[in-house]
DNA sequence: CTGCCTATGTGCGCTATCGAACAGACCCTC
DNA sequence: GAGGGTCTGTTCGATAGCGCACATAGGCAG
């Protein structure tokens, strides 16, 4: 299924597309398959070779590592700000983490020799990956300060933030004991700050569903972390470099 | 001081200047310029924009990020297999860490602009960069996960370890406060842990001096983010690629 | 040789987080 | 509308690491 760049809602875009020059999306719109994003998919594991790139627009990726022990950690989230498969044009074609659904959603992918060929020619587009990728740098430099230093509530306000960031919507569907996945902590470490939320009004829940009540609550709890890779996000890629901003991140970014 | 390729030991190269092509080594030799790395110099700050990459020959190169709070954190090292100044080719310029020598030694720099120049030309060493990105990313993902997961025992062995690979020789000139500095814990807490180490005969120590006696001891002490990394690395940057390796390479590269 | 600065060793109490176990509550399915 | 699986709330002791304070000792400068 083509991508219909003109009549598609602003919401369902993904960024990194949504600046294709004329020519690169003539010889790209074609090849982008749209694809649902079910919760839970993994898109690829530690090794193995990524077939194709993913250009998500509502879901959310989470790149993660698991030890051999078992325990768990995200090491950096893509959302429509991005694309999943930076190793296919960095050269190494694979990474020693996995990358899972953590919204399910939709994406764009785009078989993996595409990619690579569009990289190779080094448009406009291939400059955006680079940046991208720096400010996916970023994102993994900031989560390992944090996981040295900040508590466990400042990091569940850090988390909830930036995927209020990747989702039009101010209610997310995910469990607590998902993101504790996500954050490397204990279930029960969640549930306590996250009561603790819920019972200053920042938050509600039932069972699965999060919804933001004070967004600016958030943002004073969260660690400066959070600030950090949206400001350097917004640095590296301008949000007006091709289309209009939503209006969600217009807000994201002067905030 | 321009660089002469042919006379400068094996052990005082640095591993992606050794592996540039002939055309490529025409073109920057001249410019690239040996320069002492003092301890303690900073190579850039946050957001400031860096005038040169750096190449470590017998340096050790520390990324790190200060918290608002003053407490920091290394999320990735540079040694003689690598390059700091991965923004410039980017695009970013500058990034959110900064970058200081933690190691005294020498390295080669090169101006910003040649390095960018030389990254469009798309060559080999443009993607021997790019390899080198990923492993880097690899490196702060892992570090990431470390800091999640691991004791301070663990971190510390993998850091003598990775140090220990960049450093020809077996001593390392470095005090336990400034390596609890790299890791983001407290000085106590490496006195400790090395003390135990020591203690079990595979480090031993004076005043601001490490040798170990024993590496396959802290093999077995770290944790496996140690592997995963330098395994990458051997995978994105084979030794092989343009010169012979160094002897200590190889041993690396191989145990 | 002497003195001083800096690196290292050690001992507290304190807190956040862990690990495990279990009780209650939501809500989907039948 | 009843049942059962999953999600959430709560407790408990255990522990790793923190922050602070201070003692000791190495080694360089004078």
């Amino acid at each position: 299924m083509p991508m219909q760049p003109s009549q598609s809602s602003q919401s369902a875009q993904n960024q990194l597309l949504a600046a294709l020059s004329a020519v690169e999306s003539e010889r790209l719109a074609a090849h982008l398959e749209m694809v649902p994003m079910p919760l839970g998919k993994i898109l690829y594991e530690p090794g193995e070779q990524l077939e194709h790139a993913y250009f998500p627009t509502t879901s959310i990726v989470s790149l993660h590592y698991v030890t051999e022990s078992g325990a768990s950690a995200e090491v950096a989230g893509v959302g429509h700000e991005g694309v999943v498969g930076i190793a296919l044009f960095m050269g190494g074609d694979t990474t020693s983490s996995s990358a899972v659904v953590q919204t399910a959603g939709h994406a764009y992918r785009l078989k993996r020799h595409l990619l690579k060929e569009e990289f190779e020619r080094a448009g406009p587009l291939a400059h955006r990956l680079l940046r991208y990728t720096q400010a996916l740098m970023t994102q993994m430099a900031q989560t390992a300060v944090c996981n040295r230093h900040h508590s466990v509530e400042q990091q569940l306000c850090r988390w909830l933030l930036v995927t209020l960031d990747r989702i039009p919507a101010g209610e997310l569907v995910m469990t607590q004991d998902l993101i504790a996945g996500m954050l490397g902590v204990r279930r029960e470490g969640i549930t306590e700050a996250a009561g603790n939320l819920q019972h200053k009004g920042i938050i509600s829940y039932r069972r699965g569903h999060i919804s933001v009540l004070k967004r600016a609550g958030l943002e004073g709890r969260a660690c400066e972390c959070y600030g950090v890779v949206r400001k350097e996000l917004a640095r590296l890629l301008p949000a007006n470099s091709g289309i209009a901003p939503t209006p969600a991140l217009v807000q994201v970014v002067r905030r």
